[in-house]
DNA sequence: TCTGGGGTCCTAGGACCC
DNA sequence: TCTGGGGTCCTAGGACCC
């Protein structure tokens, strides 16, 4: 018996979630039926296109362009701010009826689902796929595009095709027809850089990349280079993974800065401000870091990392905190910074961590006041404390993450 | 291309060990 | 002081994804 594998994609998953959050609170225009976009505050450089709608696209709006840029091309297009808790809740409303079909489930990211729907004939794939899509539109409100292979690549690919609101099969069979007139870029894991290096060797399509010699990438473009040779000839052995199963390699926050700073104390702060955020998410996931590194962004958009290894793995917000403020004072050029971005990797679980580590009592203390932050925060909102050092200072106390607040207030089904 | 934020994996060079 | 090879870990940067 063979796989049978759907990959489900939200179509332009945060603008139709936003024109459903809106309808349902009250407004009479859907996001949707216009030229409109979700996009950042450009007051605070955060100014690019994360999602726009069918109707945009006609003005050659593109995701990660400038709001301005967006603007130029047409001027009457709508704007309307992220709203993530939103983006969470659909997320979980649209994975709950997939479950009703299959129980092996992987969330690829917040609006993208692989299910091994291997139970299935190709004929009743097709069905079982009609109908989540379209009890997905009913029950929700938002429309799907279902990709259906007998593999998660070819499932992708498919999902691809024509939108929205459509059921699309890309069996191995049927490769050469459907997917190697595409252009290259078009392929999975084949981004900007590749498709120009591929152009200057004649490569232009998928089909081109499927017949070049794979010695030949696998020269050019090491162990990548043949993984998009199997791509391109539709070879993927990858299976779902069921949620839970995957574990998390790393963290991280980043956030660019409303104007450039200049001076070594605000780049500390934002950099507690990061912190803040970071290593409570850390501590929640019951994770402890090893390697702590910064990131920092110039005006002049060049950027440096470093970082640095512990002695012992950690999760105490001042130890992490002083670790990144360390290597900032390394690494940092006196340029003005653009963007500053703190990370840890090497992540072990807490609960082999070595015992003797609490030994030390001020450890001990650090990691109870910890604790007690966590929840007073949890319980009183995380404005309830903060930093004496962000008390009149034009750095706000928490960045980077999901900021949900604002939005708890969620009714109806979503 | 005046370009956000959260992730993953790969590579090449160096340190250090046996 | 120079010469090897293999293995592992660390580091900085770069590619890709959503």
């Amino acid at each position: 018996m063979e796989n049978i594998i759907f990959h489900v994609d939200v179509n332009s998953a945060y603008l139709s979630w936003n024109a459903i959050w809106d309808l349902q609170h009250g407004k009479t225009l859907d996001l949707r039926t216009v030229p409109s976009i979700v996009g950042g505050d450009p007051e605070s450089r955060h100014g690019i296109v994360l999602a726009k709608s069918i109707p945009s696209k006609k003005y050659g709006i593109k995701t990660g362009e400038t709001l301005f840029s967006a603007l130029m091309k047409c001027p009457e297009l709508k704007i309307v701010p992220p709203r993530y808790s939103v983006y969470l809740k659909a997320s979980d409303a649209m994975v709950e009826i997939l479950r009703e079909y299959s129980p092996l489930i992987e969330r690829y990211s917040i609006d993208e689902c692989f299910m091994d729907m291997s139970h299935l004939t190709r004929e009743s794939a097709v069905e079982a796929a009609l109908s989540l899509k379209n009890r997905i539109h009913e029950e929700l409100g938002f429309t799907v595009n279902v990709g259906i292979s007998t593999g998660k690549l070819l499932a992708k690919m498919a999902s691809d095709f024509r939108k929205p609101d459509q059921v699309h099969t890309l069996y191995q069979e049927e490769v050469p027809k459907k997917m190697w007139p595409l252009p290259v870029q078009d392929m999975f894991m084949v981004g900007s850089r590749t498709t120009e290096k591929l152009k200057k060797m004649n490569i232009t399509t998928i089909g081109d990349l499927a017949k070049a010699d794979p010695r030949f990438l696998h020269e050019k473009f090491k162990k990548y280079g043949y993984m998009i040779s199997c791509y391109a000839r539709g070879i993927d052995s990858s299976t779902v993974k069921n949620e839970g199963t995957v574990d998390m390699k790393g963290m991280g926050n980043s956030t660019t800065l409303p104007f450039d700073f200049t001076d070594r104390i605000s780049c500390h702060n934002v950099l507690l401000s990061i912190g803040e955020t970071l290593v409570p998410r850390l501590r929640e996931a019951g994770k402890l870091v090893k390697t702590v590194s910064i990131h920092i962004r110039s005006s002049d958009f060049t950027s440096f990392s470093m970082q640095k290894t512990l002695p012992f793995a950690s999760d105490s917000t001042s130890l992490l905190m002083a670790a990144a403020c360390e290597l900032f004072d390394e690494i940092w050029n006196e340029e003005p910074v653009r963007h500053l971005g703190i990370s840890f990797s090497q992540l072990k679980e807490k609960d082999i961590q070595q015992l003797s580590f609490f030994k030390d009592s001020r450890a001990e203390k650090m990691n109870r006041m910890d604790q007690v932050i966590d929840m007073v925060r949890k319980n009183f909102g995380d404005d309830s404390l903060i930093r004496a050092t962000f008390i009149n200072s034009p750095v706000k106390a928490f960045s980077g993450g999901v900021v949900e607040k604002d939005y708890i207030f969620m009714n109806s089904h979503l």
